[in-house]
RNA sequence: CGGUGAUUGGCGCAGCUUGGUAGCGCACUUGGUUUGGGUCCAAGGGGUCGCAGGUUCAAAUCCUGCAUCACCGACCA
């Protein structure tokens, strides 16, 4: 390619919205413009990326046993309904109604289509294991978009089905699409983890997602320091403290906590660490027959965070795990929020592991603006459960047994889940089993955010002057790059030469034919990330000779004009 | 969904407080200059100041409503 036949578009100055380096770059290297809140217009040169990964994610799923086809991204409100995703999906689900006046929505996710095709197609065992793919547009109307094409509305996804008849049959293409997602992070160059995770409002059971580590991540990680325990913090589950609780030594005390009511306040107030406070925190309960909701006391421990998935998982209690709100907490305890306490109380009380562990400690009074010290378990609160309901703090024990955990954020570029037959059953999808009886499949699916790998790739590789792309994914793998070429012939006809070669040879060129200064050259190939370079100028030419340069390195060698392309070639394969 | 802020040539911004015929840098066009790291000079083209209404002799500027966009928040009592 000429960048005088080319769409370039590079700008100088960043736009003002980009808040992320990868935003920046993708904008500044005229990869992406935006269109409005959460989507963009791909230009070229963001093409051919996006057309590199999915090619890569196409090649690896293709290898593992996939297979490919395309399912509509518009798609008849009766699916979802069938599921119950109409209603359970709610607000991320963009709903409309054609000129019929009939409703339908633009797929976020294609399990109910994939159902609904298998269920019609696939009518015997002997068809099954079945795992079919796709590279398409979804859309999702998210609370939040933001950091450009990594949390956007519309964006670009591969997701796989699997349909079996057995649960060995399922982890057998599980194990595989694992596989096969380590082999395509491996090829993209990037340091990635796969971890264990939850699986959210797909549903199903055992799911892994895989993160591309980077700081500017959404996720948190934890990981042993000592074993290849990984799991999103979501899922870590927090080990009840070492040893018995300590014996309780001092008294129930009323004290005024005038204007405390954080922990930090009260710990500040009454010269105590906050390992040493209870918090309470009021959720709604299950609605009981009558329809009438109750509220349940959640107590962690000062310095710890409840965590939502693992409170609303308990039974009993609300899901979507929704908080009291203050007029019910003054209704059960006569005080604010920043008072409150589990002495007395009648509802539910549900600790985590580690505040059961607390002797002596302080809870708010049940009375604004005082607290209780020296409280103690069953002494001054008979009745109450236990479970693991907060998030793991860095240096807590893993729960592998080995080691203890730290914490890295990461951005979520994969997620492979067992399904089971959450959708199969809903929308009854069977086969005849050997026994020639009708049986439920069983299920197991798997995404990777095709566009969102292009932003993760940029979080991970890029410098002061630009994106820094690992081979498999530049765009172009060499820029070309004459000094003068509209001065000198000399230069002009060794550039077209090299040009001609190395694109005969295979390789993806971008020859700077521009009529601009070297350093407007030189700053644009960099913004967009070439990895190699060469420069073909008049003072090397004389020994039939021009400079390579590595983006990555900054390597600089010099190469005869005769050996560039298989040069070129050896450092490709490598 | 809640809070905060923004909206002025393609992009980045100033002008608004104190109303009086819209400006800068980049980009673009033309001519010249320069040519191994975003040259320099000159001359140009391009804006109903987000939309609608109001106040006023007069509105980018003041008031009201709406729209769009961004950031923060949506357990941490």
């Amino acid at each position: 390619m000429r960048t005088s036949q080319y769409l370039l578009s590079t700008v100088k100055e960043t736009p003002s919205d980009a808040e992320i380096i990868s935003h920046k770059l993708m904008l500044r290297a005229g990869m992406i413009r935006r269109l409005g809140t959460g989507m963009f217009s791909y230009l070229p040169t963001g093409v051919r990326v996006l057309r590199k990964v999915e090619e890569i994610v196409r090649q690896e799923m293709n290898k593992a046993g996939a297979i490919e086809v395309l399912l509509p991204m518009v798609q008849p409100a009766e699916l979802w309904q069938e599921s119950g995703r109409w209603h359970t999906m709610d607000a991320e689900l963009l709903r409309f109604k054609d000129r019929h006046q009939r409703d339908y929505v633009l797929g976020p996710t294609h399990e109910e289509v994939i159902t609904d095709l298998v269920r019609r197609e696939i009518t015997s065992y002997k068809q099954l294991p079945l795992n079919l793919y796709q590279i398409q547009t979804k859309f999702r109307d998210e609370r939040r978009p933001r950091f450009g094409v990594m949390r956007a509305r519309e964006f670009i996804m591969k997701d796989a089905y699997s349909f079996h008849l057995s649960q060995a049959s399922l982890q057998q293409t599980y194990d595989a699409m694992y596989s096969a997602y380590c082999n395509i992070f491996n090829r993209l160059g990037l340091d990635y983890r796969p971890v264990q995770a939850d699986s959210g409002a797909i549903g199903g059971s055992v799911s892994h997602e895989f993160h591309v580590l980077a700081e500017s991540g959404e996720d948190a990680i934890a990981f042993s320091d000592s074993s290849d325990y990984a799991a999103n913090i979501e899922m870590a589950e927090a080990l009840a403290p070492k040893g018995d609780r300590p014996a309780a030594t001092k008294a129930l005390c009323e004290v005024a906590t005038p204007g405390a009511g954080t922990v930090n306040e009260v710990a500040t107030l009454l010269q105590v660490s906050s390992t040493n406070i209870a918090k309470t925190l009021f959720v709604q309960a299950e609605a009981d027959e009558q329809g009438k909701q109750q509220l349940i006391a959640l107590i962690v421990r000062g310095d710890h965070e409840l965590n939502e998935l693992k409170a609303e998982k308990l039974n009993g209690i609300a899901s979507p795990l929704q908080f009291a709100t203050d007029e019910q907490i003054r209704a059960l305890c006569d005080a604010g929020a920043g008072s409150v306490g589990p002495v007395g109380l009648t509802v539910r009380i549900i600790a985590d592991r580690s505040a059961v562990h607390m002797a002596d400690f302080v809870v708010g009074a049940n009375k604004d603006g005082y607290h209780l010290t020296g409280v103690n378990w069953e002494r001054d609160i008979p009745k109450f459960e236990v479970a693991d309901i907060r998030n793991i703090i860095a240096g807590d024990p893993s729960p592998c047994g080995f080691g203890n955990l730290i914490i890295k954020r990461g951005i979520e570029v994969g997620h492979i889940f067992q399904l089971g037959e959450k959708y199969s059953k809903a929308l009854k999808a069977g086969v005849l089993n050997e026994e020639g009886k009708h049986q439920i499949m069983t299920m197991g699916c798997y995404g990777v955010g095709v566009s969102r790998i292009v932003a993760a790739a940029i979080e991970q590789n890029h410098d002061e002057n630009g994106i820094i792309w690992p081979d498999a994914i530049a765009p172009f793998q060499v820029a070309l790059i004459p000094m003068n070429m509209h001065k000198s012939v000399r230069i002009a006809e060794v550039t077209e030469q090299l040009y001609q070669q190395l694109t005969a040879a295979g390789i993806e060129v971008l020859f700077d034919d521009r009529r601009e200064r070297p350093g407007v050259m030189f700053a644009d190939m960099e913004l967009i990330g070439l990895p190699h370079t060469i420069v073909i100028g008049e003072r090397n030419l004389d020994n039939q000779q021009v400079e390579y340069k590595n983006r990555r390195t900054g390597e600089k060698v010099m190469l005869d004009i005769a050996t560039v392309v298989t040069e070129i070639q050896q450092k490709l394969a490598c």
